[in-house]
DNA sequence: AACGTCCATGAAACCGGTTTCATGGAATAC
DNA sequence: GTATTCCATGAAACCGGTTTCATGGACGTT
């Protein structure tokens, strides 16, 4: 039983191939009653295009390279729902390679899909630089979703804002000590969020206290590490800001370890706004990042770019959820 | 700036496209001095071999299409991850599609990847039938994931014993007015574990009350909703079982807005495992199903059928991850 | 020296489509 | 009725590799 073939059909219906290759794709008139016969031995011997085939014959293989990191961190996850939601029905299928925030791995993980011809570029994430990519790529139309960079099509969430504004509704509740548990030090988006948070501060005329502020590497234990280290040091603090939900989750746990309620003596804000945040005990307040939004538009951005239109890199603001997890701290009470 | 191909090559060395194929193949001796300056070329070239033209003449795409469910859901992302894992350095590729647990799409996907010529198949969840997924697929290498399907090559966990286990550690911490939240009433995994928790009431002699059991759709969501709809019953219980951790953490949130203190007042047990469960407050005990693993079993099971080699359907206990979201019923207290 | 064997190599066929090009017959114009 | 245009169709080239096949030269044997 091997596959049907375009030449299987001629034959059997009595035309050349050329004939049944301009009858399957609508390229050209053709006789009704060859079409008609055509689509009826089409439909008998259950013929299904080799796409291998076409993609080499039309140097066009339908599908779009996406490019994930380290696949399971919620954010990134969401943004790769967003990418298949929005391909479907559109005739072009996803490619998913991960590179693991390596940029080793990243390249050949690139080149892996440079190599499978796809029609386009969906990286989510990344640690390679502009001129690397561009040497890689090329003119491959290409969207870059979740990283800011010079001269290219780029989806990202303004990380400086999202800092900002979870510091600040911890300082319009009142608290003066707010503990940062910052992700990867060199992470852009921890660097930009770090910065929101000390531009809040700033303004409020708090100091920068480092010993509130905590590295973790975005994993749950290590918010639970990072808060176990701040008690360590005996520095008071009344609310936590994590540079992510998962890391905002394992401080939850830490504080609830030793019997601090959320958020009445301990306040507590996240980043990502990730499924489970919503439904944390008490809910997370924390900053929503649009990530199958994001996931969708370069999608649809991305199919623009190869037929050609143009695209302009778009910010979101992450949005705040003011959720039940932060309170005024204890201390305005007394 | 077009892409390099072999001809190129060939030209540029003075040899014949055969001779240059032989050589980036390693497929017959050819003389050192020629194979040198095809390889210099090469390198000086940057060829890139076009993997869709040796795709065509190979009949081999280097490919496994991968069918997913709803990607978002923990366990099934979870199962995904680990066939990318397991399929990394195998020089072979996932290539991912989605069901999203509706039979039409599933069929439509699966052609999409059959379209494509992919090598083998892993098809994680999904439902089709045997007979259909057999007339679609042929006798293409194909395992299945989370499902249990006469005459194929399953990787499965028992999911009755699961839910036996996570009955039983309750009874055995004395309750007996046990909740049990359904997901997806006619979900094969739900039928199972609900089986589960029959057999472990029946064995301590209690008799099943049906107005302790809810059904949901496994969303957090669903589980708060259960809870609600079980304290405006006004039934007493002492645990909740829910068939998925999702669940069991909007259960968590009911109580906790209810003042029900887990594990003192209500007992919880959850399912899956998944990753935000080891840091629930308090960290939920629930069943662990190996998905990682069962993903890359999969994926060298495949790499193996597509060699020849046989296989014999697994079946994976759940483990039970002991955790602090059970204690013995308050009324065992007084 | 004549003959057989072996093997490196290039030419050509092939994978299964798409697309260009040439052709012959019908339709239209004069 | 002949010249011209148009168009449906088949033959052939092409996409970029792999693989078969034929060949000619090197080598070994008697």
């Amino acid at each position: 039983m091997k596959n049907v073939t375009i030449q299987d059909i001629a034959k059997e219906a009595q035309v050349s191939k050329s004939t049944v290759s301009r009858v399957l794709n609508n390229t050209s008139p053709v006789h009704p009653d060859k079409r008609r016969a055509i689509l009826e031995v089409t439909r008998r011997l259950g013929f299904q295009p080799n796409v291998v085939a076409r993609s080499l014959s039309k140097g066009r293989s339908m599908t779009i390279g996406a490019l994930t990191q380290n696949i399971g961190s919620p954010f990134y996850d969401a943004i790769s729902q967003g990418v298949i939601t929005g391909l479907s029905d559109t005739g072009y299928s996803p490619f998913f390679v991960d590179g693991r925030w390596q940029a080793e791995i990243e390249v050949d993980a690139i080149k892996a899909l440079l190599d499978r011809r796809v029609d386009g570029l969906i990286l989510i994430g990344g640690t390679l630089p502009i001129d690397e990519l561009r040497a890689l790529c090329g003119d491959l139309p290409t969207i870059i979703v979740g990283r800011q960079l010079p001269n290219a099509h780029c989806i990202y969430t303004d990380n400086i804002d999202g800092g900002y504004r979870a510091t600040k509704v911890l300082i319009e509740n009142g608290h003066r000590e707010i503990a940062f548990i910052r992700g990867i030090v060199h992470h852009p988006d921890v660097i930009d969020r770090f910065e929101g948070y000390k531009k809040a501060l700033d303004e409020a005329d708090i100091e920068l206290n480092e010993a509130l502020v905590l590295d973790g590497d975005f994993t749950a234990e290590s918010g639970v590490q990072a808060v176990e280290t701040l008690e360590s040091r005996k520095k008071s603090f009344t609310a936590v800001f994590a540079t992510n939900d998962t890391m905002a989750f394992g401080a939850r746990l830490a504080l609830y370890r030793r019997n601090l309620r959320v958020p009445e003596d301990i306040s507590l804000v996240g980043f990502d706004d990730q499924a489970e945040a919503a439904f944390m005990a008490p809910p997370l307040t924390t900053i929503r990042q649009p990530a199958r939004r994001m996931g969708n538009l370069a999608s649809s951005a991305l199919l623009g770019l190869i037929h050609s239109d143009p695209f302009e890199s778009q910010s979101f603001q992450g949005e705040l959820k003011t959720r039940e997890s932060v309170s005024p701290p204890p201390s305005s009470l007394q």
